[in-house]
DNA sequence: TCTATACATGATAATATGTTCATATAATAA
DNA sequence: TTATTATATGAACATATTATCATGTATAGA
């Protein structure tokens, strides 16, 4: 049951669900991620090292950011199992709702090409 | 996403999702989870307690038994996330095979008709 | 009424988790 | 080379979780 309840706990805290749900879009650095979920650096970091720990997501440089993205197949695995979870609540699709408003905001503004973000 | 992740995490224990895989199958008391599991009485019940907190399991007495149980709309809700999550682990439809050989040896028996098997 | 059974619960201890602070590192820019 | 940016990581702390032990309570039976 390891590698099963190892997945559910990693989904288990708001802060990596969120982070889970706005990866599940687009693949992100952690400055963005910072912007966006208006949290400071270590805890982002933390977070997203769980994340890997768990398999869930992987990481690459790219310049002098790290991007953090989900590999297809755990999209693939994930995407309906946190859909399915999500179901009907209002307060879990309010929150997601402004996650991905703030992440179009933060792409738009494209601040990555020369400066982060947060 | 408090509600979400409170799923998850009631999810996140190895005991735990065992316990939720049984009840998914059929309603039982105490000490047939402590006989089918093989754990001591009080790790069970605290188990229970959580499990309950979270709303996935309800009790009710019966003579001198507590019969824990999974409201229809709670395993409706659990049965395709569980499976979904649990996708081909190998390991863990071991274990779930043997916790349900466990239970059928344990019902047919039929101790708690008079005694508890456990 | 007394005892055994089935279970809950509180206390405790060990471990895990989440956050913050401080510091380290790697890449880029000046 | 030096400074800055983006990120990782370790330490410290508070809190949460898990398991165990001891005890309490409700029911049934003798």
């Amino acid at each position: 049951m390891k590698k099963v309840t190892r997945i559910f706990k990693a989904l288990s805290d708001p802060t990596r669900l969120r982070v889970v749900l706005l990866l599940l879009e687009r693949e992100l650095c952690v400055c963005e991620l910072m912007a966006i979920l208006k949290m400071e650096q270590s805890r982002v970091s933390h977070q997203l090292r769980l994340l890997r720990d768990a398999g869930l997501v992987e990481d690459a440089r790219e310049g002098r950011w790290i991007i953090y993205r989900m590999p297809d197949g755990v999209k693939e695995y994930l995407r309906p199992l946190v859909e399915r979870a999500l179901g009907d609540d209002g307060s879990a699709a309010e929150t997601i709702r402004r996650d991905r408003a703030a992440m179009e905001l933060c792409l738009r503004s494209e601040v990555r090409k020369t400066r982060c973000p947060a």
